[in-house]
DNA sequence: CTGAAAGCGCTTACAG
DNA sequence: CTGAAAGCGCTTACAG
């Protein structure tokens, strides 16, 4: 009912015998102030508890606002698309203050492809105002990071943290809690009983991505501080080529009988679950990542024990809405974010899905 | 770059011929404007994508919005501190849009309590625009309900649905199955062994929370599917009288050596987990509700087995933004939102909080 | 039924 | 260093 319930920028400078103008020039550092007008337009403005009002500074300045997403490509139904429909959501939500978002995609085992993809990236027309990346190649990224730095944009990381990078912030998981909780999994559903498969899943043979790498000092940092001595069956699985990989797990099952569990440390568990299914091993209990379709079908039938899962659509969607409140209202986000790691079992994965997770109206 | 990249409504209003005043009452379907505009106007907008500027838009109208929220009272670390947290976040995110919330509490063991709250909210003389309404006494929430309808006051269920009821949108679990993931998480900790111990916390003998009564059939619906023959030994404890709930137990404990298990479907299960520790009972597993102090404590401890987990700061978060969006912007949401049952153990616990669970810049 | 004008609370040239 | 004025895209009386 009050009109002037809250003060406006008009009432502050009205206070102190000055016009907006100068107003707005303390509040935003531009300077061009006398000193006795700074020291006295922020008095008033610390006694009054003045606080700017977001939407009308959005709709004067109306700056746009071009981000771009660096993810690896994907499928309906799989993690990089669950975080892509957090983008868009927050795209969505941001839309009307002009924020645009551009996907760039890269093939996720491939670091050449990565590396094109930042190409493309340096190459765009349009101004690039904010990165998102997903940090699967440790080097080429910290590369792109140190490019962007020297041109002022802010980025942001999600799926895995790299440290001592100038990155605005990071949403994702712990990758090394994410490994001690898998390993938990594991040896709880294997009644610490028997030898464990580790599956190494990829294309460019030997490099893993920086999330793997920490899952799996996780993973084994567990079964050091559990005392649990055992046997790790190490192999190499390739996306895509089922002839190679159902060789290989053969010969490690009948080299080492007393495998009783697996793991793999990347979302594509459902390899080494459908081999288990087709080979009908129901002694082995099996562990992996992620919310996938395959993944989900396969715990639903037992043959995946539990999935370790982060919130993929609440990483994407907060890259955005952090670069966005930094860009347009200059406000500065947490750096590192640590989002929750689901376990997820037969009875509760049916609560978890992109939506439940980013309720977003 | 391009100055007019999406169009405004006054772009439509020179496309349709008209002024922006009538192309403002077709999109608002206010009336009064002839047949033959309607359709010109709309099918431009139509042609050309148009979509509305909500930043704009909201600056304009600029009506107050004011919410109550009807929830129990708290203590910092506590459920329902949660979802105050969760409320605030929101209520700080729409500030500039106007948007207040006042918060209203009673005791939430007490329907006399909630009836009184009602009464406040009745007699309030601020305007009220919006309510959201913790359901734990069915009968009296649908009371209010009846009475927020006939005023046409939007409202918003949180932590249990009750069906069939105008409520603008629920946030919450579904209890049903929070009952049953629970089941099974006690039972595999029992290792499927032994008779379980219910207590029902309380202080109104008898007057089980909707919750609790929810949680409680999909407890026993799963006990039943697993064919698991069971001896369940009911309790009632009351809260702060713990002279009581130690004379309670140790009877039933003695009467029921078989008891090998136990679990209450409030969040009060540190009131039986406090008892097992202090009576060193180690061979009881116990399960319980909600990511509150107290229980995360004996959760770390291994006095609790596992945790079941809402989320009850987005519950409070998407509430106010559900009636904030309704109000300001006539966007309706999806009525029923089930949100994640979540798995606590000793090893990811602690991940999961008011701020990871509600990840806001 | 319709339009012209003022205003929401900020920012942005521009002139001094 | 400072202020007056126009503008962001919409809504809201008001006059016809």
């Amino acid at each position: 009912m009050q009109k002037n319930k809250n003060i406006r920028l008009t009432d502050i400078a009205r206070l102190a015998n000055v016009s907006v103008g100068t107003v707005d020039r303390v509040i935003h550092n531009r300077g061009r102030v006398s000193e006795e007008n700074i020291r006295r337009v922020k008095e008033i403005m610390e006694q009054v508890g003045y606080r700017p009002n977001l939407i009308a500074r959005s709709l004067a300045v109306k700056k746009p606002c071009h981000l771009v997403a660096l993810i690896p490509d994907f499928r309906p139904g799989d993690y990089w698309s669950a975080m892509e429909y957090g983008i868009r959501r927050a795209e969505e939500e941001w839309e009307s203050y002009g924020v645009k978002v551009s996907v760039l995609t890269f093939d996720q085992y491939s670091k050449v492809s990565f590396e094109q993809a930042v190409s493309r990236l340096q190459e765009m027309t349009e101004t690039v105002d904010g990165v998102i990346v997903g940090t699967l190649f440790k080097e080429a990224v910290i590369q792109l990071s140190e490019h962007l730095d020297a041109r002022e944009i802010p980025y942001v990381y999600v799926d895995s943290d790299i440290e001592e990078q100038g990155r605005l912030a990071y949403y994702g998981t712990d990758s090394v809690a994410g490994g001690e909780i898998g390993a938990r999994m594991l040896l709880a559903s294997m009644a610490f009983q028997g030898d464990i498969l580790v599956a190494h899943i990829q294309h460019d043979k030997g490099s893993m991505s920086t999330q793997g790498q920490k899952r799996y000092s996780g993973f084994l940092q567990y079964l050091k501080q559990q005392g649990y001595e055992v046997n790790l069956v190490e192999v190499d699985l390739w996306i895509g080529d089922e002839a190679h990989n159902e060789q290989v797990l053969d010969e490690a099952f009948r080299n080492h009988p007393g495998i009783r569990g697996a793991v793999t440390f990347n979302s594509s568990c459902y390899i080494l679950g459908d081999y288990l299914e087709k080979r009908q091993k129901h002694e082995i209990r099996l562990v992996g990542y992620d919310l996938i379709d395959p993944n989900v079908r396969l715990l639903n039938e037992g043959y995946v024990q539990a999935l370790i899962a982060q919130r993929p659509e609440l990483q994407g969607y907060n890259g955005v809405k952090a670069l966005s409140r930094l860009l347009l209202f200059d406000e500065k986000p947490q750096v590192v974010n640590l989002l929750p790691i689901d376990i997820l079992l037969k009875e509760n994965y049916q609560f978890y899905n992109r939506v439940s997770n980013l309720l977003q109206i």
